[in-house]
RNA sequence: GUGGGCGUAGCUCAGUUGGUUAGAGCGCUAGGUUGUGGUCCUGGAGGCCGCGGGUUCGAGUCCCGUCGUCCACCCCA
C-alpha cells in the first residue's frame, strides 16, 4: 500500500480486482443455477435496515446486536451526537431478519400462499477486529424456506446446502447437526442446566460465570480444558426435547441418513443467534484458521411471529463466500483467454484502425487495443502476457488488409478486416 | 474489547556488534534482433527503510509513542 496514503479503504474492507473478481462470479453463478433447481428465487433486501429490526430478531442478547452492529447516523443524528439518536439504522449484520421483514411487510403470506423458498446473496457487515476469515464487509450466500414445518423441509434445506458445497469439490468438511428444541421444552431443559452448572461454577473461567446468566447454552462452547470437561457429562438437550420436537429430530436424521448425508450430532452446538429452534447445523472447514464455520442455519419457528406477522414455521442457512474461497481448490482458469485479438501496430491509419475494432467488438470478438502502443517487441510480450489467442497487425499499405498470428502456434497469415469474424471467431 | 507478531522498491524478502552513495529475485521498461511473444544476455527507472519523538558524533538497525496490518482470544459466515 502507497505509504501516508490520505484516502484508504476502511478498515476490515477489501478491494476486488479483475483475476479474483471472477472467482465471486463464478461461485454466485454455480449457486443460482444450483438454487434454482430446488425452487429458489432470489431476493434483495436492503443494505440498511432499522437497528430494532435486529434487536429483536436476532436477539438482545447476542455479541452481533451487542457488539457487531454497524450503525449509521442520519445527517441530522450525526450532528445531534446524541447516542440513542446515532442508533437507529445498521447496516445489516444478517439476512434471515431482513427477509423475514420484508415477507411480512408484503404480506407474501397473503400473495402467494404455500411454502415460499428465497435465495440471496450480498454483502453482510459486522464490526468486528478483523482477522483470517473474518471481514467487517463480508459477502453471504443463503436460502430462507418460509410456511413448512415437516421435517421433509429441514431435510431438503440441509441436501440443498450440502449439494452446493460437494458441487464445489470441498475437501475436509464437517457437517454439525443438533436440535436444539422449542419454547415449550427449552425453558426447562436450561434450568436443569442451570442447576447443573451452578453446583460446579467454581470450575468455570470467568467468561463462562458471565455466560451462566446471560445465556447458559453458550458455556458448550467455552474452549477451556476444564469448562469443557465439565460440559461433557453435562445433560444435553435431546433428552429434554418434548416429543414434538423429539419426533421431529428422529425425522430429519431419518431422512438425512436415506439421503446418504454424512453428519455428525453435536450436543454442544448452539447457535448464537436467538432465532433458533429444534434443528441447527453448521458445516466447519479444517483447512480454515480459528474462524473454520464455512455455513451455518437451522430452523426458526418462531422469528415470524416474533417480528409482528402470522405464525410461520421456517428454516434456512447461510454461507461466508470468501470463506469458501479461501479453501476453494485452486482449478485452473476455464474463463479461456480474455483475448481474442490483440492489436500490436495499428498500421498507417490508427483511427481506421480504431474504428476497425469496434465494428468487430459489436459482432462479439474481445479485442485490446492500446491507444498508446509501445514498440511492436513490447506489444508482443504484452499480448503473450494478456494470453491473447492471436496477434494482430493492420497493414500500412493496404488499410483493408490486417496479418494475424496465432499466439499458440506461430503460424501467420494476412486476411481482410471482414474475414476476422469467420477465422478468429470460435 | 483483550493479548501477541510484523511494517525496507509494485510483489517476496536480505540488510553483519548502530558507521559513509540501502541490496537481491520477480515484475516494469529500453536494447541485443532497423515492426514479431514465451528462453537467454545487457542497461534503465523505481525507496521520507509506516509516521512522530528520543538516545548517539552517527539510527533501516536501539528506546518510547502512534498508525497500519496479521494472528489468537471473544464470537461468528
Amino acid at each position: 500500500m502507497r505509504k501516508n496514503y490520505t484516502y484508504p479503504a476502511v478498515k476490515g474492507m477489501r478491494d476486488v480486482f479483475p483475476p479474483e473478481a471472477s472467482l465471486y462470479q463464478r461461485l454466485e453463478s454455480r449457486a443460482r443455477k444450483l438454487l434454482a433447481c430446488y425452487g429458489c428465487g432470489e431476493i434483495r433486501t436492503p443494505l440498511l435496515e432499522h437497528a430494532r429490526l435486529f434487536e429483536r430478531g436476532v436477539g438482545q442478547g447476542t455479541d452481533i446486536v451487542n457488539k457487531e452492529m454497524f450503525f449509521v447516523p442520519s445527517k441530522d443524528q450525526a450532528e445531534d451526537g446524541r447516542k440513542e439518536n446515532a442508533r437507529q439504522m445498521v447496516l445489516r449484520p444478517e439476512a434471515t431478519a431482513s427477509v423475514v421483514r420484508a415477507y411480512i411487510e408484503h404480506e407474501m403470506d397473503k400473495i402467494s400462499p404455500g411454502v415460499l423458498r428465497y435465495y440471496y446473496i450480498g454483502p453482510m457487515f459486522r464490526y468486528e477486529r478483523p482477522q483470517r476469515g473474518r471481514l467487517r464487509q463480508f459477502t453471504q450466500i443463503g436460502v430462507e424456506v418460509l410456511g413448512s414445518a415437516l421435517p421433509m423441509t429441514d431435510a431438503e434445506v440441509i441436501i440443498m446446502l450440502e449439494d452446493f458445497l460437494s458441487s464445489l469439490g470441498l475437501q475436509r468438511l464437517t457437517f454439525l447437526l443438533n436440535a436444539v428444541g422449542c419454547p415449550r421444552c427449552r425453558p426447562g431443559y436450561i434450568r436443569k442446566l442451570q442447576v447443573y452448572i451452578g453446583g460446579r461454577q467454581s470450575q468455570l473461567c470467568g467468561d463462562c460465570h458471565l455466560r451462566l446468566d446471560k445465556n447458559p447454552l453458550r458455556v458448550f462452547d467455552c474452549k477451556q480444558p476444564l469448562c469443557r470437561e465439565l460440559m461433557a457429562r453435562a445433560p444435553v438437550v435431546q433428552d429434554d426435547l418434548c416429543a414434538d420436537c423429539a419426533a421431529h429430530h428422529a425425522a430429519v436424521l431419518n431422512l438425512l441418513d436415506r439421503a446418504g448425508i454424512k453428519y455428525q450430532r453435536d450436543a454442544r452446538l448452539m447457535r448464537g443467534l436467538d432465532y433458533y429452534t429444534r434443528t441447527v447445523f453448521e458445516v466447519t472447514s479444517s483447512d480454515l484458521g480459528a474462524q473454520n464455520a464455512v455455513a451455518a442455519g437451522g430452523r426458526y419457528d418462531n422469528l415470524v411471529a416474533e417480528l409482528g406477522g402470522p405464525p410461520t414455521p421456517a428454516i434456512g442457512w447461510s454461507l461466508g463466500m470468501e470463506r469458501i474461497l479461501e479453501i476453494l481448490p485452486r482449478e485452473p482458469d476455464k474463463s479461456g483467454k480474455p483475448f481474442d485479438i490483440y492489436v500490436v501496430s495499428p498500421g498507417g491509419d490508427a483511427i481506421r484502425t480504431f474504428f476497425k475494432v469496434m465494428a468487430l467488438r459489436r459482432q462479439g470478438l474481445r479485442i485490446g487495443l492500446e491507444h498508446e502502443p509501445r514498440s511492436v517487441k513490447a506489444m508482443m510480450k504484452r499480448a503473450d502476457r494478456l494470453g491473447a489467442r492471436w496477434a494482430l497487425w493492420a497493414a500500412s499499405e493496404n488499410p483493408e488488409k490486417v496479418e494475424i498470428k496465432n499466439m499458440a502456434t506461430g503460424e501467420q497469415i494476412s486476411l481482410g478486416w471482414d474475414d476476422l469474424p469467420r477465422v478468429v471467431g470460435k
